[in-house]
Order: C-alpha cells, then structure tokens, then sequence
DNA sequence: GTCTATATCCGGATAGAC
DNA sequence: GTCTATCCGGATATAGAC
C-alpha cells in the first residue's frame, strides 16, 4: 500500500476511508491506533489530519455514510405491489446490500459504543428509520390479512436479527450461494408471517 | 465501590470479575484500562495482578466461565419427550439464560476479535457445540416428519441470531415481561421450522 | 500535501515497601 | 493483600520544515 510522496489529495481521502473501515472492522475501533491507518495508505500519522479532524469523527463518518447509503439504496427500490412480494424484495435487498459490504456493516453495529453521545444518537436514528422500513411492510400484510403477526415490533427486531445475523457465518465462495441463501432465507421469513 | 484496606482475598477476585465484565461490556475490552477496573473495585491497578496474570486471562476467563456455564446449564435440563417439546424448551432455556446475564452475553459476542488465537480457538469450540445443540434437536424432528426444514445448518444459524438478537432491545421493565417475549418467539421459531 | 519532531498523556505490567 | 512508585511503550494530536 505505500505510495510516492507527493500531492494526491483526491485519492488519498477514499483510501483513507478504505483502510480505516478495513482496520476498524478487523481488530476494533479502540484496538486500532492512527498511525497505522496512516501506514496502511503509506502515510504519517499527522497526514491524516488533513482529512479528519479526529479519529472519532472518522468513525462516525465511515458509519453514518453506511446508514445513509443503506437508506438511500432501500428508498429507490420499486415497490413491488402486494405486501408479500415487498417483503419478498427486502429480504433480496438486506440480503445483497449486506453480503457486497461486510465491513461496514460490522462497523454500523458493532462500534455503536465508541461514538460520541452526539454522534450516536444520528445513527440510532437512522438504525430505527430502516427498522421502520421493515415494520411498514408487516403492518401493511397484517392489515390487508396477508401476514399473521402476533407483535409487529418484535417480529421486525427478529427479522432484522436474523437478516443481519448471515454476516457471522456466510463466507464468499463457501457452501452456499448468495442466490441461495437469498431463497432459504425468503422462505423462513415468509414462514414467520404467513398467515 | 470503595473499600477499606486489607485482606479480602475471597470477595476481591468475584468483585474484580464482576467490575470488569460490566466495564467490558459497556466499553468494550480495548477502551477499559486495568486502572478503571481497579478504581470499580477500591483497588489500585497493581493488585489485579495478584488475581489475573493479564488483562487478556481476564477476558479469557470471563468469556469461558459464560460459555461452560451455559453448556453446562443446557445439559442439565431434562429432555422434553418429542421434538417439537424440545424445541420449546431450547427457546426458553436460550432467552431466560441470556435475559439473566445481559453483560456476559455481550461480551461473549462482541469481543471474540480480542482474544489471542489460542484462547479464540477454545471459545469458538464451545460456540460451535452449542449451535449443535440446536441443529441436534431440527435435524430430530426433521427426521420424524414433525419439522419440514430445507437447510438445518442455516436455520439453526438463523435461530440463534434471531435469540440472540434479543438482547439488542429488550430491556427490563420494558412493554414486554420475559414470559411474554418467550411466547412470541416460540411461536416464530415454531412457524419457521413446522411442517 | 506530507514529513519530522514533539507535547502530552495514558496504557500494561512489575518491584519493593508496608 | 494492597499500595506507591516506576519502567517503558504507544496513543492522539499539533507545529513547523520542506
């Protein structure tokens, strides 16, 4: 990763981004010092102030550009008709947007602690407007009688739980597809609220 | 926390785990210092040392006295007759033990990337064995025609992230009693593994 | 835009007094 | 069994040279 000296001003901010989200994922906000971010683009540490004013704000950016993108991609989805085929298609979307983004999605839930109060509570409220995203869909099959749901809110955190949770065991090129494992995954979500 | 000074070697090394389990897991293992354990417990950070040989034993222990205490707790329940029984009985066991220890399950998930390789190894053995637990008991009742499962390793991966995944909202004294919780999620657990 | 050098502070762990 | 004092390393962040 080391590089000429020089001015690179347009490529060294993304690389720095790249290089955080990859250390912090791997080994931990706290574990993972300044310096060896530098070093991973082939920098000094005081480089990097130039493009963060502090470590803390360079997390919380990595997290908040995650959440906002993750919002973002779910909003320009076409909405399929029925409330079975929407919830259909946000499994899909979960599925994919997390499989193609491992790192930022280990980072959005696992560094909630080390954000400021400040900086945490924006991202909780961009946690709970996707939460929403999903509780929409329940609410509307429940009420249009397609879905059988005891608590929409606890089936959404179960669903949400259960989505999220492929992170810890899916591998790339391992035992199944991310098509596959698309379709298992739809029909135990629709065997959770069918009616 | 503060206490006078003397000898108190049964009562010191408990409270040093206890301070040290919740710091952890509020903070997370790299962001507490064995300073702050000590202060929680009246201590200076000398001391600890006469308890833990280093901060990762510390860790270490904390996370492997959790995982032999629920494996341990698990195999001393007594089997429900059919599948199906079983299966309930597993959600119960799983979401009464983990709403009785909030930190410990924490920990246990969230700072496996903190232990060294050989001390990850053994916790990975005990986390495997006891997803095992729970394959056992699906590939049963798929056996006898009582459950219609189309991948027992990814519905069982699937299960426990929807269980674990409680603790992420549930609070005590919260709209929800632990009873209540366990009723909902028997029923979705049902619906995803019935035939 | 980046580097070197440094201010300042805090970390884990140990030695020896009490 | 605990404390004080300390070693030593590494942390974030800044100042000023190039």
């Amino acid at each position: 990763m080391a590089r000429k000296a020089g001015s690179h001003a347009e490529t060294t901010g993304p690389a720095i981004r790249d290089a955080a989200l990859r250390l912090f994922a791997r080994s931990g906000f706290a574990a993972v010092s300044m310096r060896e971010i530098a070093a991973e683009v082939g920098l000094r540490a005081g480089a990097l102030y130039l493009y963060t004013p502090d470590k803390q704000t360079l997390l919380f950016d990595l997290m908040h550009n995650h959440m906002t993108a993750l919002l973002a991609a779910w909003d320009a989805t076409r909405p399929a008709v029925g409330p079975d085929r929407r919830l259909e298609q946000f499994v899909a979307f979960h599925i994919d947007f997390h499989i193609e983004r491992p790192d930022a999605v280990f980072l959005a839930y696992m560094e909630l602690r080390n954000l400021s109060p400040e900086n945490f509570a924006i991202i909780e409220t961009q946690r709970r407007a996707y939460e929403d995203c999903l509780e929409a869909i329940l609410s509307d099959g429940q009420q249009k009688g397609t879905f059988t749901i005891k608590d929409t809110r606890v089936t959404t955190m179960a669903l949400i739980a259960m989505l999220t949770g492929i992170h810890v065991w899916y591998r790339d090129g391992g035992r199944l597809t991310p098509e596959r494992v698309q379709t298992l995954y739809k029909d135990l979500v629709r065997r959770t609220v069918q009616a």
